[in-house]
DNA sequence: ATACTGCTACCGAACGATCGGTCGGTGCAA
DNA sequence: TTGCACCGACCGATCGTTCGGTAGCAGTAT
Protein backbone atom coordinates (compact mmCIF):
# COMPACT_ATOMS: atom_id res chain seq x y z
CA UNK A 1 0.00 0.00 0.00
CA UNK A 2 2.43 2.81 1.24
CA UNK A 3 5.47 2.90 -1.23
CA UNK A 4 7.16 6.70 -1.04
CA UNK A 5 10.23 6.42 -2.36
CA UNK A 6 13.97 4.62 -2.32
CA UNK A 7 16.39 6.57 -1.08
CA UNK A 8 19.91 5.95 -3.01
CA UNK A 9 19.53 3.22 -5.24
CA UNK A 10 19.69 -0.20 -3.66
CA UNK A 11 16.93 -2.93 -3.84
CA UNK A 12 15.37 -0.62 -0.40
CA UNK A 13 11.39 -1.20 -0.62
CA UNK A 14 10.08 -3.47 -3.41
CA UNK A 15 6.64 -2.67 -4.85
CA UNK A 16 5.87 -6.16 -4.56
CA UNK A 17 4.86 -8.88 -1.73
CA UNK A 18 7.59 -10.80 0.83
CA UNK A 19 6.41 -12.86 2.74
CA UNK A 20 6.43 -11.31 5.65
CA UNK A 21 4.18 -8.61 4.18
CA UNK A 22 2.12 -11.04 2.52
CA UNK A 23 1.83 -13.10 6.44
CA UNK A 24 0.54 -9.24 7.67
CA UNK A 25 -2.23 -9.00 5.23
CA UNK A 26 -3.17 -12.60 5.64
CA UNK A 27 -3.08 -12.64 9.60
CA UNK A 28 -5.50 -9.81 9.50
CA UNK A 29 -8.23 -12.06 7.52
CA UNK A 30 -7.43 -14.78 9.46
CA UNK A 31 -8.71 -12.49 12.47
CA UNK A 32 -11.30 -11.32 11.27
CA UNK A 33 -12.81 -14.69 9.85
CA UNK A 34 -11.23 -17.20 11.56
CA UNK A 35 -7.83 -19.08 10.36
CA UNK A 36 -10.54 -22.07 9.35
CA UNK A 37 -12.83 -19.59 8.37
CA UNK A 38 -10.29 -17.82 6.02
CA UNK A 39 -10.31 -19.57 2.14
CA UNK A 40 -7.11 -18.87 -0.23
CA UNK A 41 -9.76 -16.89 -2.39
CA UNK A 42 -10.23 -14.63 0.68
CA UNK A 43 -6.54 -13.83 1.09
CA UNK A 44 -5.90 -13.39 -2.29
CA UNK A 45 -8.59 -10.61 -2.45
CA UNK A 46 -7.50 -8.95 0.81
CA UNK A 47 -3.65 -9.04 -1.10
CA UNK A 48 -4.99 -7.86 -4.34
CA UNK A 49 -3.02 -11.09 -6.16
CA UNK A 50 -4.55 -13.81 -7.44
CA UNK A 51 -5.21 -17.14 -5.61
CA UNK A 52 -1.64 -18.82 -7.30
CA UNK A 53 0.24 -16.15 -6.90
CA UNK A 54 -0.10 -16.63 -3.30
CA UNK A 55 2.00 -19.74 -3.68
CA UNK A 56 4.78 -18.16 -4.99
CA UNK A 57 5.46 -16.43 -1.46
CA UNK A 58 4.63 -19.36 0.71
CA UNK A 59 4.24 -22.82 0.69
CA UNK A 60 0.43 -22.67 1.53
CA UNK A 61 -2.20 -21.59 4.01
CA UNK A 62 -0.44 -23.34 7.03
CA UNK A 63 2.70 -22.06 6.26
CA UNK A 64 1.18 -18.83 6.91
CA UNK A 65 -0.17 -19.61 10.05
CA UNK A 66 3.44 -20.69 11.46
CA UNK A 67 4.70 -18.20 10.34
CA UNK A 68 2.29 -15.62 12.48
CA UNK A 69 2.34 -17.88 15.85
CA UNK A 70 6.24 -17.77 15.52
CA UNK A 71 6.20 -14.77 15.57
CA UNK A 72 3.66 -14.39 18.55
CA UNK A 73 5.58 -17.08 20.63
CA UNK A 74 9.18 -15.37 19.89
CA UNK A 75 7.54 -12.02 21.43
CA UNK A 76 6.16 -13.60 24.30
CA UNK A 77 9.36 -15.51 25.22
CA UNK A 78 11.48 -12.42 24.82
CA UNK A 79 9.77 -10.98 27.88
CA UNK A 80 11.35 -13.88 30.00
CA UNK A 81 14.57 -13.38 29.29
CA UNK A 82 14.68 -9.76 29.70
CA UNK A 83 16.59 -9.11 33.11
CA UNK A 84 13.01 -7.89 35.04
CA UNK A 85 11.89 -11.02 34.41
CA UNK A 86 14.60 -12.83 35.62
CA UNK A 87 16.47 -11.02 38.72
CA UNK A 88 14.61 -9.54 41.80
CA UNK A 89 11.98 -10.93 44.15
CA UNK A 90 9.58 -12.88 42.36
CA UNK A 91 6.58 -10.59 43.16
CA UNK A 92 8.31 -7.84 40.86
CA UNK A 93 9.62 -10.35 38.11
CA UNK A 94 6.34 -11.57 38.22
CA UNK A 95 4.85 -7.54 37.70
CA UNK A 96 7.42 -6.83 35.22
CA UNK A 97 6.21 -9.88 33.02
CA UNK A 98 2.75 -8.68 33.26
CA UNK A 99 3.19 -5.24 32.26
CA UNK A 100 5.40 -6.28 29.46
CA UNK A 101 3.47 -9.00 28.24
CA UNK A 102 0.10 -6.95 27.83
CA UNK A 103 2.23 -4.74 25.77
CA UNK A 104 3.59 -7.21 23.45
CA UNK A 105 0.28 -8.63 23.19
CA UNK A 106 -0.47 -4.67 22.14
CA UNK A 107 2.36 -4.31 19.71
CA UNK A 108 1.90 -7.63 18.69
CA UNK A 109 -1.22 -7.92 18.65
CA UNK A 110 -2.78 -10.00 15.39
CA UNK A 111 0.06 -12.57 15.93
CA UNK A 112 -0.79 -12.85 19.49
CA UNK A 113 -4.33 -13.15 18.51
CA UNK A 114 -3.87 -16.28 16.50
CA UNK A 115 -1.93 -17.75 19.12
CA UNK A 116 -4.54 -17.48 21.63
CA UNK A 117 -7.04 -18.82 19.14
CA UNK A 118 -5.52 -22.24 17.63
CA UNK A 119 -7.77 -25.14 18.38
CA UNK A 120 -5.32 -28.14 17.89
CA UNK A 121 -6.34 -29.26 14.70
CA UNK A 122 -2.93 -29.90 13.14
CA UNK A 123 0.56 -30.41 13.66
CA UNK A 124 1.37 -26.69 13.58
CA UNK A 125 -1.79 -26.05 15.73
CA UNK A 126 -0.90 -28.34 18.49
CA UNK A 127 2.68 -27.42 18.65
CA UNK A 128 1.28 -23.67 19.34
CA UNK A 129 -0.34 -25.05 22.14
CA UNK A 130 2.32 -26.62 23.74
CA UNK A 131 4.63 -23.62 23.60
CA UNK A 132 2.14 -21.98 24.88
CA UNK A 133 1.56 -23.92 27.86
CA UNK A 134 5.46 -23.88 28.44
CA UNK A 135 5.23 -20.40 28.76
CA UNK A 136 2.07 -20.51 31.14
CA UNK A 137 3.99 -22.85 33.18
CA UNK A 138 6.95 -20.53 33.80
CA UNK A 139 4.76 -17.27 34.70
CA UNK A 140 2.94 -20.14 37.15
CA UNK A 141 6.00 -20.86 38.56
CA UNK A 142 6.90 -17.28 39.36
CA UNK A 143 3.34 -16.70 41.01
CA UNK A 144 4.69 -19.87 43.09
CA UNK A 145 8.05 -17.88 44.83
CA UNK A 146 5.74 -15.02 45.11
CA UNK A 147 3.26 -17.16 47.39
CA UNK A 148 6.07 -18.87 48.90
CA UNK A 149 7.78 -15.37 49.67
CA UNK A 150 4.27 -14.25 51.38
CA UNK A 151 3.76 -11.71 48.89
CA UNK A 152 0.68 -12.90 46.92
CA UNK A 153 -3.02 -14.24 49.21
CA UNK A 154 -2.19 -18.04 49.78
CA UNK A 155 -6.40 -18.62 49.52
CA UNK A 156 -6.31 -19.09 46.62
CA UNK A 157 -5.04 -22.09 44.46
CA UNK A 158 -1.86 -20.80 42.53
CA UNK A 159 -2.64 -22.39 39.68
CA UNK A 160 -6.15 -20.93 39.73
CA UNK A 161 -4.57 -17.44 40.19
CA UNK A 162 -2.17 -18.14 37.11
CA UNK A 163 -5.50 -19.06 34.94
CA UNK A 164 -7.22 -16.12 36.06
CA UNK A 165 -3.98 -13.04 35.84
CA UNK A 166 -4.04 -15.00 31.86
CA UNK A 167 -7.29 -14.46 31.55
CA UNK A 168 -7.20 -10.92 32.23
CA UNK A 169 -4.36 -10.65 30.56
CA UNK A 170 -5.22 -12.42 27.52
CA UNK A 171 -8.62 -10.79 27.37
CA UNK A 172 -6.46 -7.76 25.88
CA UNK A 173 -6.70 -9.57 22.46
CA UNK A 174 -10.86 -9.20 22.59
CA UNK A 175 -11.09 -5.67 22.73
CA UNK A 176 -8.23 -3.32 22.15
CA UNK A 177 -7.67 -1.93 18.67
CA UNK A 178 -5.02 -0.05 17.63
CA UNK A 179 -7.12 2.22 15.59
CA UNK A 180 -6.57 5.76 17.20
CA UNK A 181 -4.30 5.73 20.36
CA UNK A 182 -5.55 9.37 21.80
CA UNK A 183 -8.60 10.51 23.41
CA UNK A 184 -11.79 9.09 22.82
CA UNK A 185 -10.68 5.43 21.33
CA UNK A 186 -8.37 2.97 22.87
CA UNK A 187 -5.05 4.04 24.99
CA UNK A 188 -1.13 3.67 24.89
CA UNK A 189 -0.02 -0.28 25.52
CA UNK A 190 1.73 1.54 28.23
CA UNK A 191 -1.20 2.57 29.89
CA UNK A 192 -3.71 -0.26 28.96
CA UNK A 193 -0.56 -2.74 30.45
CA UNK A 194 -0.10 0.18 33.79
CA UNK A 195 -4.11 -0.94 34.70
CA UNK A 196 -4.01 -4.29 34.02
CA UNK A 197 -1.15 -4.87 36.70
CA UNK A 198 -3.14 -2.44 39.45
CA UNK A 199 -6.21 -4.55 38.82
CA UNK A 200 -4.94 -7.76 38.67
CA UNK A 201 -2.58 -6.79 42.03
CA UNK A 202 -5.01 -4.57 43.75
CA UNK A 203 -7.75 -5.71 42.70
CA UNK A 204 -10.55 -3.42 41.50
CA UNK A 205 -12.56 -2.59 45.02
CA UNK A 206 -11.61 0.58 46.67
CA UNK A 207 -9.41 0.32 49.72
CA UNK B 1 -26.19 -44.57 25.10
CA UNK B 2 -28.00 -44.71 28.42
CA UNK B 3 -32.03 -45.71 28.52
CA UNK B 4 -32.40 -47.15 31.80
CA UNK B 5 -36.67 -48.10 32.21
CA UNK B 6 -39.65 -46.33 32.19
CA UNK B 7 -41.93 -45.36 35.20
CA UNK B 8 -45.66 -46.00 34.32
CA UNK B 9 -46.17 -46.19 30.65
CA UNK B 10 -46.19 -42.89 29.01
CA UNK B 11 -43.63 -41.83 26.36
CA UNK B 12 -41.04 -40.84 28.87
CA UNK B 13 -37.79 -41.32 27.25
CA UNK B 14 -36.74 -42.49 23.72
CA UNK B 15 -34.11 -43.93 22.41
CA UNK B 16 -33.84 -41.62 19.83
CA UNK B 17 -32.25 -38.35 18.87
CA UNK B 18 -34.20 -35.19 19.56
CA UNK B 19 -32.81 -32.00 18.32
CA UNK B 20 -31.44 -31.43 22.62
CA UNK B 21 -29.69 -34.58 22.56
CA UNK B 22 -28.00 -33.95 19.17
CA UNK B 23 -26.91 -30.53 19.96
CA UNK B 24 -25.20 -31.70 22.85
CA UNK B 25 -23.09 -34.02 20.52
CA UNK B 26 -22.45 -31.47 18.22
CA UNK B 27 -21.54 -28.62 20.62
CA UNK B 28 -18.83 -31.08 22.20
CA UNK B 29 -17.61 -31.40 18.31
CA UNK B 30 -17.87 -27.62 17.66
CA UNK B 31 -15.55 -26.88 21.02
CA UNK B 32 -13.01 -29.34 20.43
CA UNK B 33 -12.67 -28.07 16.39
CA UNK B 34 -14.08 -25.04 16.20
CA UNK B 35 -17.23 -24.28 14.26
CA UNK B 36 -15.65 -23.43 10.93
CA UNK B 37 -13.70 -26.78 11.70
CA UNK B 38 -16.46 -29.05 12.14
CA UNK B 39 -17.82 -30.41 9.14
CA UNK B 40 -21.24 -32.37 9.16
CA UNK B 41 -19.55 -35.66 8.74
CA UNK B 42 -17.65 -34.85 11.97
CA UNK B 43 -20.88 -34.65 13.42
CA UNK B 44 -22.54 -37.69 12.04
CA UNK B 45 -19.66 -39.76 13.81
CA UNK B 46 -19.70 -38.82 16.72
CA UNK B 47 -23.31 -38.96 16.77
CA UNK B 48 -23.41 -42.80 15.38
CA UNK B 49 -25.58 -41.69 12.68
CA UNK B 50 -25.31 -41.19 9.04
CA UNK B 51 -24.80 -37.49 7.78
CA UNK B 52 -28.19 -37.06 6.39
CA UNK B 53 -30.16 -38.26 9.48
CA UNK B 54 -29.05 -35.19 11.38
CA UNK B 55 -31.03 -33.14 8.80
CA UNK B 56 -34.05 -35.35 10.23
CA UNK B 57 -33.48 -33.49 13.37
CA UNK B 58 -32.19 -30.27 12.36
CA UNK B 59 -32.78 -27.81 9.66
CA UNK B 60 -28.48 -27.90 9.19
CA UNK B 61 -25.44 -26.69 10.76
CA UNK B 62 -26.05 -22.95 11.60
CA UNK B 63 -29.78 -24.19 13.35
CA UNK B 64 -27.33 -25.96 15.93
CA UNK B 65 -25.20 -22.98 16.56
CA UNK B 66 -28.14 -21.21 16.52
CA UNK B 67 -29.80 -23.52 19.35
CA UNK B 68 -26.23 -23.63 21.19
CA UNK B 69 -25.97 -19.74 21.41
CA UNK B 70 -29.62 -18.94 22.70
CA UNK B 71 -29.34 -21.57 25.38
CA UNK B 72 -26.09 -19.50 26.68
CA UNK B 73 -27.63 -16.33 26.30
CA UNK B 74 -30.65 -17.22 28.09
CA UNK B 75 -28.82 -18.24 30.90
CA UNK B 76 -26.55 -15.25 30.84
CA UNK B 77 -29.65 -13.22 31.07
CA UNK B 78 -30.80 -14.90 33.41
CA UNK B 79 -28.58 -14.00 35.80
CA UNK B 80 -29.75 -10.67 35.58
CA UNK B 81 -33.27 -10.79 36.45
CA UNK B 82 -32.45 -12.66 39.72
CA UNK B 83 -33.46 -10.71 42.48
CA UNK B 84 -29.66 -10.32 44.17
CA UNK B 85 -28.75 -8.36 40.86
CA UNK B 86 -31.50 -6.18 40.84
CA UNK B 87 -31.83 -4.71 44.20
CA UNK B 88 -29.41 -3.32 46.58
CA UNK B 89 -26.24 -1.35 46.37
CA UNK B 90 -23.98 -1.76 42.73
CA UNK B 91 -21.18 -3.41 44.31
CA UNK B 92 -22.75 -6.15 45.83
CA UNK B 93 -25.73 -6.41 42.68
CA UNK B 94 -22.06 -6.66 40.64
CA UNK B 95 -20.17 -9.06 42.88
CA UNK B 96 -23.28 -11.37 42.78
CA UNK B 97 -23.85 -11.06 38.82
CA UNK B 98 -19.94 -12.22 38.69
CA UNK B 99 -20.33 -15.14 40.87
CA UNK B 100 -23.50 -16.08 39.20
CA UNK B 101 -22.23 -15.46 35.64
CA UNK B 102 -19.10 -18.00 36.19
CA UNK B 103 -21.74 -20.77 37.79
CA UNK B 104 -23.59 -20.20 34.84
CA UNK B 105 -20.56 -20.34 32.57
CA UNK B 106 -19.50 -23.47 34.41
CA UNK B 107 -23.13 -25.18 34.48
CA UNK B 108 -23.81 -24.49 30.77
CA UNK B 109 -20.10 -24.69 29.64
CA UNK B 110 -20.31 -25.97 26.27
CA UNK B 111 -23.09 -23.42 24.95
CA UNK B 112 -21.21 -20.35 26.52
CA UNK B 113 -17.85 -21.61 25.26
CA UNK B 114 -19.48 -21.42 21.77
CA UNK B 115 -21.11 -18.08 22.35
CA UNK B 116 -17.54 -16.73 23.61
CA UNK B 117 -15.94 -18.17 20.53
CA UNK B 118 -18.05 -16.80 17.81
CA UNK B 119 -16.55 -14.31 15.12
CA UNK B 120 -19.24 -12.62 13.17
CA UNK B 121 -19.31 -14.59 9.97
CA UNK B 122 -22.75 -15.40 9.61
CA UNK B 123 -25.97 -13.54 10.43
CA UNK B 124 -26.48 -16.13 13.23
CA UNK B 125 -22.98 -15.20 14.33
CA UNK B 126 -23.68 -11.44 14.38
CA UNK B 127 -26.91 -11.24 16.23
CA UNK B 128 -24.84 -13.64 19.04
CA UNK B 129 -22.38 -10.91 19.41
CA UNK B 130 -24.91 -8.09 19.71
CA UNK B 131 -26.85 -10.32 22.10
CA UNK B 132 -23.35 -10.32 24.22
CA UNK B 133 -22.32 -6.88 23.58
CA UNK B 134 -25.59 -5.94 25.47
CA UNK B 135 -25.06 -8.38 28.60
CA UNK B 136 -21.51 -6.76 28.99
CA UNK B 137 -23.28 -3.17 28.62
CA UNK B 138 -25.76 -4.18 31.13
CA UNK B 139 -22.97 -5.36 33.30
CA UNK B 140 -21.11 -2.04 32.51
CA UNK B 141 -23.43 -0.06 34.03
CA UNK B 142 -23.43 -1.78 37.61
CA UNK B 143 -19.62 -0.74 37.64
CA UNK B 144 -20.47 2.56 36.13
CA UNK B 145 -22.76 3.20 39.42
CA UNK B 146 -20.15 1.50 41.72
CA UNK B 147 -17.79 3.87 41.09
CA UNK B 148 -19.64 6.98 41.51
CA UNK B 149 -20.62 4.98 45.10
CA UNK B 150 -17.33 5.05 46.03
CA UNK B 151 -16.98 1.38 46.19
CA UNK B 152 -15.07 0.74 43.29
CA UNK B 153 -11.45 2.34 42.58
CA UNK B 154 -11.82 5.27 40.53
CA UNK B 155 -8.22 5.35 38.77
CA UNK B 156 -9.08 2.73 35.69
CA UNK B 157 -11.55 3.21 33.33
CA UNK B 158 -15.17 1.90 33.78
CA UNK B 159 -14.64 0.09 30.13
CA UNK B 160 -11.52 -1.04 30.48
CA UNK B 161 -12.10 -2.48 34.25
CA UNK B 162 -15.56 -3.78 32.64
CA UNK B 163 -12.98 -5.80 29.89
CA UNK B 164 -10.65 -7.23 32.49
CA UNK B 165 -13.88 -8.13 34.83
CA UNK B 166 -15.07 -10.41 31.50
CA UNK B 167 -11.53 -11.29 30.77
CA UNK B 168 -11.42 -13.03 34.01
CA UNK B 169 -14.70 -14.52 34.37
CA UNK B 170 -15.34 -15.52 30.36
CA UNK B 171 -11.25 -17.24 30.87
CA UNK B 172 -13.20 -20.31 32.77
CA UNK B 173 -14.02 -21.74 29.36
CA UNK B 174 -10.54 -21.82 28.43
CA UNK B 175 -9.25 -24.47 31.12
CA UNK B 176 -12.38 -25.84 33.66
CA UNK B 177 -13.25 -29.37 32.62
CA UNK B 178 -15.87 -30.59 34.57
CA UNK B 179 -14.24 -34.20 34.91
CA UNK B 180 -13.29 -34.81 38.43
CA UNK B 181 -15.15 -32.06 40.70
CA UNK B 182 -12.94 -33.49 43.60
CA UNK B 183 -9.64 -33.00 44.78
CA UNK B 184 -6.48 -33.19 41.90
CA UNK B 185 -8.93 -31.68 39.17
CA UNK B 186 -11.36 -29.30 39.18
CA UNK B 187 -12.97 -27.54 41.80
CA UNK B 188 -17.14 -26.98 42.04
CA UNK B 189 -18.28 -24.10 40.75
CA UNK B 190 -19.25 -22.25 43.83
CA UNK B 191 -15.43 -22.42 44.45
CA UNK B 192 -14.48 -21.69 41.66
CA UNK B 193 -17.09 -18.64 41.40
CA UNK B 194 -15.38 -17.60 45.14
CA UNK B 195 -11.80 -17.45 43.80
CA UNK B 196 -12.79 -15.06 40.91
CA UNK B 197 -14.62 -12.72 43.07
CA UNK B 198 -12.23 -12.64 45.35
CA UNK B 199 -9.05 -12.12 42.97
CA UNK B 200 -11.24 -9.52 40.86
CA UNK B 201 -12.28 -7.53 43.82
CA UNK B 202 -9.60 -7.95 46.37
CA UNK B 203 -6.42 -8.59 43.90
CA UNK B 204 -3.81 -11.00 43.80
CA UNK B 205 -1.09 -8.97 46.10
CA UNK B 206 -1.32 -10.38 50.15
CA UNK B 207 -2.23 -7.01 52.31
C1' DA C 1 -54.17 -63.75 13.27
C1' DT C 2 -53.42 -61.14 9.03
C1' DA C 3 -53.00 -57.34 5.97
C1' DC C 4 -52.90 -52.70 5.10
C1' DT C 5 -51.66 -47.76 6.28
C1' DG C 6 -49.07 -44.06 7.93
C1' DC C 7 -45.33 -42.37 10.34
C1' DT C 8 -40.74 -42.01 12.43
C1' DA C 9 -35.88 -42.50 12.26
C1' DC C 10 -32.76 -43.61 9.56
C1' DC C 11 -29.78 -44.63 5.18
C1' DG C 12 -26.73 -44.35 0.59
C1' DA C 13 -26.04 -41.73 -3.33
C1' DA C 14 -25.52 -37.75 -5.33
C1' DC C 15 -25.91 -32.49 -5.91
C1' DG C 16 -23.46 -27.98 -7.07
C1' DA C 17 -20.20 -25.21 -4.70
C1' DT C 18 -16.03 -24.44 -2.75
C1' DC C 19 -11.84 -26.14 -0.66
C1' DG C 20 -6.36 -26.01 -0.72
C1' DG C 21 -3.16 -26.65 -4.06
C1' DT C 22 -0.77 -27.43 -8.98
C1' DC C 23 0.46 -26.36 -13.58
C1' DG C 24 1.91 -24.12 -17.75
C1' DG C 25 2.32 -20.24 -19.03
C1' DT C 26 3.08 -14.46 -19.68
C1' DG C 27 4.78 -9.69 -19.17
C1' DC C 28 8.41 -7.10 -17.82
C1' DA C 29 12.70 -5.30 -15.79
C1' DA C 30 17.56 -6.03 -15.48
C1' DT D 1 18.09 -13.62 -22.25
C1' DT D 2 17.28 -14.74 -17.83
C1' DG D 3 14.42 -14.80 -13.79
C1' DC D 4 10.95 -12.89 -10.84
C1' DA D 5 6.11 -11.84 -9.80
C1' DC D 6 2.14 -12.90 -11.30
C1' DC D 7 -1.93 -15.08 -13.84
C1' DG D 8 -6.13 -18.26 -15.48
C1' DA D 9 -7.43 -22.83 -15.78
C1' DC D 10 -7.82 -26.73 -13.64
C1' DC D 11 -7.10 -30.78 -10.13
C1' DG D 12 -9.18 -34.23 -6.79
C1' DA D 13 -11.22 -33.81 -2.38
C1' DT D 14 -14.46 -32.21 0.64
C1' DC D 15 -18.05 -28.97 1.86
C1' DG D 16 -23.26 -28.46 3.48
C1' DT D 17 -27.34 -30.05 1.74
C1' DT D 18 -31.04 -32.72 -0.85
C1' DC D 19 -33.32 -36.68 -2.46
C1' DG D 20 -35.58 -41.16 -2.94
C1' DG D 21 -36.02 -44.91 -0.47
C1' DT D 22 -36.61 -48.45 3.52
C1' DA D 23 -36.93 -51.05 7.94
C1' DG D 24 -39.70 -51.18 11.89
C1' DC D 25 -43.55 -50.17 14.56
C1' DA D 26 -48.39 -48.50 16.14
C1' DG D 27 -53.02 -48.41 14.88
C1' DT D 28 -56.86 -50.26 12.49
C1' DA D 29 -59.76 -52.83 9.41
C1' DT D 30 -60.60 -57.31 8.03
Amino acid sequence: MDNADSIGRMPVKRDTYTPDSLLKVAVEVFIERGYDGTSMEHLSQAAGISKSSIYHHVRGKEELLRRAISRALSGLFGVLDEPAAREGRAIDRLEHVTRRTVEVLMTELPYVTLLLRVRGNTDTERWAMARRREFDQRVSELLKQAVADGDLRADVDVRLATRLLFGMINSVVEWYRPSRAGRGGAATSEEVAEAVVRTAFAGLRND
